[in-house]
DNA sequence: ATGTGTGCAAAGCTTTTGCATCATC
DNA sequence: GATGATGCAAAAGCTTTGCACACAT
């Protein structure tokens, strides 16, 4: 299940962990919260051990890494193409899924160029965020 | 000159230098980059006034921070609209000037959503390192 | 005179690493 | 048994901050 031919790699309870609280969130969030929810179901389990892991499902193909201009590595257990948008108020980061017409225009840019890949993350403002200003 | 409506700068010699080496390089240094070219023209000048005045020039307009997924900060000199790659044999961040097609598609995709900007970074293999790997 | 900027050093936060031990194959 | 994975703690890397002094307006 966990096979890859790039790199060897045995099957283990943390791993398996570390992806279902990935997987079971929108929140983009950093190894830091991963590791608290991970403790809740696995209370013995390191930070390091977070880290290792998340690495390893990105090199897996598992996962990716938000680009950004964080100050700390942002996951995502969704590996279908998106983009992203931070809010600038309160820092939520949330999905956003592109036009017919953008997805075209990026993967024609990026085999035209020969690139591998690519990320976009979008600046604005969340719903909720809008939502309490309206309030205000 | 540094004048900017929403916050009150005065003028000072680090901030002048600091801005004058992010934009006689097209390299996107980090903090400890720019910190060490500073130190050839001002021997004395701190890191921690380099970073307060990248993130000073990022909030003035003049400069930008690269999105990526770095272990640090990345500056640009250049706001004019573009693109980045990240060369992901040996790490190196060069532009990348969008067609009109990718460049329209990026502005409709911004303004429908309400955003107010975007970072576009590809991954690839840059020049120097194709032409190393035909060398083999 | 007031407020902004600086240098220094310390602190804070994120991430990696060495190592002994454990689990998986 | 060999190799990969873990937990722990220490180390390393990046960035921010408190403070006293200097500088710009």
């Amino acid at each position: 299940m966990w096979y890859n031919a790039s790199m060897k790699v045995n099957y283990s309870a943390q791993r398996e962990v570390v992806y279902d609280v990935l997987a079971s969130t929108t929140c983009h969030p950093n190894a830091e919260w991963v590791w608290e929810k991970c403790r809740e179901r696995m209370p013995q389990i390191s930070k390091a051990t977070v880290y290792r892991n998340l690495e390893c499902l990105v090199k897996l193909g598992r996962a990716i890494e938000v680009v950004g201009t964080f100050g700390s590595s942002h996951y995502d257990a969704c590996v279908r193409p998106h983009n992203h948008m931070v809010c600038s108020v309160c820092g939520a980061v949330v999905d956003c899924f592109p036009s017919e017409e953008l997805r075209l225009a990026l993967e024609h840019e990026t085999q035209a160029h020969g690139y591998t890949g690519y990320g976009l993350t979008f600046s604005g403002i969340c719903e909720e965020c809008k939502a309490k200003q309206l309030n205000k």
